[in-house]
DNA sequence: CGCGCCTA
DNA sequence: TAGGCGCGG
């Protein structure tokens, strides 16, 4: 069920983020906080991202924390939130859903058992996005005039189509299907310490010597988050046929493969459901006061956990807009 | 080369 | 979740 495989053919290259410095990066929203739970937080005690209530606002610190790398790179993020789900990826809820339910027994039976390290692995999965996490991001983003966009669908999609268009340079996400979305430039790792990576369309279409249309159907054999591979397939072979027979229904008829909704998730690569109705200020002007009563006071999360971030915020965004003048 | 299993 | 290893085709 390889997404992996698409990172064998994708033309992928470290990037230091100092030539990142000026650009624009649409940031796939849910990607990113996923990552920033799944891996920061993981590692702390929870109670502290905890309100009284036991309301998870982990997210909070996140953000705080998450943004200086962008500001003091002089990079400007566009968080891009995802829309509707498409029925294909009902079932992938749906599944997801059943996943989910399946770590929390075995959760259960791991904190019974008292074996603290499967317990951390466990909760590291059954992380999920809240409706009170994305509120409240999307309210603690707009305190820091951080600019967001809303995707009618598929928040990838829509990042990839304003990178498209030329409206950000760089799309954001740790998922490789960014390249089936056909966004020009990808960077992933944006979230952890080390230098980031760059995955380039152009380059992986010339590498393979496949038009974008070919590069889908190639996933398509091998397996994507809308259809499990077919068996057989993986990264050599599927390019290797798909550029004997042209595209999949050329394969299809040579090598008797079935892809089940094959037309469906082509086009939800190629053409999904985007807009253009998006403003992107790269000038930002935080009301950080607002966003630490927001953070601290409102969601009652320890000051100390997010001072050093606001401070990394407060003095890189201001010596941007100081370089911005002169 | 693909895949499943294992470990970090 | 990624990368390495050994099997089988």
């Amino acid at each position: 069920m390889g997404n992996a495989d698409l990172r064998d053919i994708a033309v992928i290259e470290d990037v230091s983020f100092d030539v990142l410095e000026g650009s624009v990066v649409a940031v796939d929203a849910h990607n990113w906080l996923y990552r920033y739970l799944t891996t920061t937080v993981k590692w702390t005690n929870d109670d502290i991202y905890t309100t009284a209530d036991g309301t998870e606002v982990a997210n909070l610190v996140g953000v705080v924390q998450g943004l200086p790398k962008f500001f003091e790179a002089d990079v400007t993020p566009v968080f891009v939130f995802d829309g509707a789900v498409t029925d294909l990826k009902d079932d992938e809820v749906q599944r997801r859903r059943e996943q989910r339910e399946q770590y929390e027994d075995q959760l259960e039976d791991a904190r019974e058992a008292g074996d603290a390290v499967r317990v951390a692995r466990l909760e590291s999965r059954t992380q999920r996005l809240t409706d009170v996490i994305l509120e409240t991001t999307r309210e603690l983003l707009a305190l820091l005039d951080v600019p967001t966009v809303d995707a009618p669908a598929e928040g990838e999609a829509q990042a990839a189509h304003m990178a498209r268009r030329g409206d950000v340079d760089y799309v954001g996400t740790e998922d490789y299907d960014a390249l089936l979305f056909g966004a020009p430039f990808t960077l992933r790792q944006l979230t952890s310490s080390g230098d980031p990576e760059l995955m380039d369309f152009e380059a992986t279409l010339a590498e393979h010597d496949l038009s974008w249309e070919q590069l889908v159907d190639v996933a398509l054999l091998c397996g994507t988050d809308f259809n499990d591979g077919v068996r057989g397939y993986g990264p050599k072979t599927a390019v290797k046929a798909v550029r004997e027979h042209g595209d999949l229904w050329g394969v299809s008829e040579n090598e008797d493969v079935y892809v089940e909704n094959a037309d469906r998730i082509r086009e939800l690569f190629l053409d999904p459901a985007v807009t253009e109705e998006y403003t992107i200020e790269t000038s930002i002007d935080p009301d950080l006061a607002a966003a630490r009563e927001f953070v601290t006071d409102q969601w009652a999360v320890d000051a100390e956990e997010v001072a050093r971030g606001f401070e990394r915020i407060e003095s890189s965004v201001v010596q941007t807009g100081l370089e911005d003048w002169t």
